[in-house]
DNA sequence: TCATGTGAAAAGATTCACAGCA
DNA sequence: TGCTGTGAATCTTTTCACATGA
């Protein structure tokens, strides 16, 4: 293996902090339902809730972005939709090419959001010659032979790597050969890239794994806590917890992490 | 809305910090490829590189685990595979159910790496009518009706929610009063859930717009980096950069089109 | 000798709380 | 009066650097 480069810190990139930069697209599908039903105005604490955060975070999110409100009103909502859309670079047309047409590079090319907000497919790749003009979504699968000249052709930045983990690092290396500097990556497997060149994953097994830690730990909680240690009691204690039915109440809440403390645990090693 | 319970305390074992149990899952991986590999140990520097991430990071990481590698040799591959899997809850098998089957429901449900980490398949449900029966993924399709007993039935604790924006929030609030209490959400919507239910999301535009986002500042950065005339707001900014040694990636702040210092947006009416 | 484990420092993100302006 | 915008305080995460122990 060992193909050099690894992560990169890269942050900051304008003066804007990563984290709101997560958060702007939440924002702005926030105001694009609002602008739908054609509200003219809006306060931090109305959209915060529509977008499930708080409305302090909020307000500092947008106050990287300029003074976009007004004092004792809200924000103007179409003008709010235009700077964020404007800000993460969506008025202009991104070409995108999904590489790997299994059944979730299928599902993805099918996905509407994609064309829906400044993404555009420009093409579906596969390595499977059975596959090739095969149409998908409406649009032929190319093969895999024509991947470079189809992303210089199409002047394609942006690529989308849905194919088996294996195939992944090679793919995504001939992608940045050809100039896409930004990777959306949905192989289950850590990629290698230059500097320069973004990747985001999405990981379906790495979000459940999150939430069975969350939810072992919430099984544990209203009963024994030693059972940790022990695989079989756990799975007891989990058994006897399924059934509480939670009693529904309103008011949403994202997630969130309490139990500060963190004293010493430990299970002496072999 | 106060159901009483607030969180409990829970003041006792591990208080092991978000950020790390986000990434237990990527040194499991790591360590799963070496275990198959017959790799008998590992030092913090190669399991780091192979899951993409530094090693500073890792050990600390792993110090809120507790003690289980050895000064001056490394880690044990089998035995961190061990104590990372308890730890994450997948000693035990956590019975999964999807909702919503259309293209991305059923392209999850042919996911392999669904079985093979501890989750298990229990259902799948669509609200069609006409879909009920059907097999996918070697599974029949069920009916929506049936939610609540099937969630019994099986013991779900965890649902996937793959269905339309429209859908989601009504279905996540039947899977929550069946019992459900951790939800992927792949549905583009902020969902409300009351507290001790766990969702995390899974949204493709979010994050091809962030990539966007980056896209966009590194096409700038081509043609105002050389002359990078860091505007007033970029105090921060400047501060940081003086620290951060090598970091390439600039911080592109060549665009300029406002900035937080208070000065006025530019037109868009209202 | 060598790589872990961890205090301490630095960087980053969130929340507080209120001044300031429409 | 009411809500934005933002310094300051707080909390979280990352990084540093080295004592520690196999």
């Amino acid at each position: 293996m060992a193909t050099g480069r690894t992560h990169r810190p890269a942050t900051r990139s304008r003066g804007i902090p990563e984290a709101t930069v997560a958060r702007l697209p939440l924002y702005l599908r926030a105001l694009t339902a609002l602008s739908e039903r054609s509200v003219p105005t809006v306060s931090s604490e109305e959209l915060a809730a529509a977008a499930g955060v708080n409305s302090a975070k909020l307000r500092k999110d947008f106050s990287y972005l300029g003074s976009y409100g007004t004092r004792g009103v809200g924000y103007d909502v179409e003008y709010l939709v235009y700077q964020i859309s404007r800000e993460l670079g969506l008025t202009q047309d991104w070409p995108v090419v999904i590489v790997g047409i299994g059944n979730l590079g299928a599902a993805l090319a099918n996905y509407g959001g994609f064309a829906s907000r400044g993404f555009r497919v420009a093409a579906l790749i596969d390595a499977d010659p059975a596959m090739a003009g095969q149409p998908v979504a409406g649009m032929p699968v190319q093969h895999t032979d024509d991947l470079e000249s189809i992303i210089s052709d199409n002047g394609v930045s942006i690529g989308v790597i849905s194919t088996p983990a294996g195939a992944a690092q090679q793919v995504c290396d001939r992608l940045v050969a050809a100039g896409v500097t930004s990777i959306l990556n949905f192989a289950p497997t850590v990629l290698s890239v230059p500097d320069g060149v973004d990747v985001r994953k999405v990981d379906l097994s790495i979000e459940l794994q999150i939430l069975a830690f969350h939810e072992q730990r919430k099984a544990g909680e209203d009963v024994a806590e030693a059972a940790a240690v022990v695989p079989s009691a756990a799975r007891a204690v989990a058994e006897a917890a399924a059934d509480s039915s939670a009693s529904v109440d309103g008011d949403g809440s994202g997630d969130s992490r309490k139990g500060p403390d963190g004293d010493v645990p430990a299970v002496m090693p072999a």
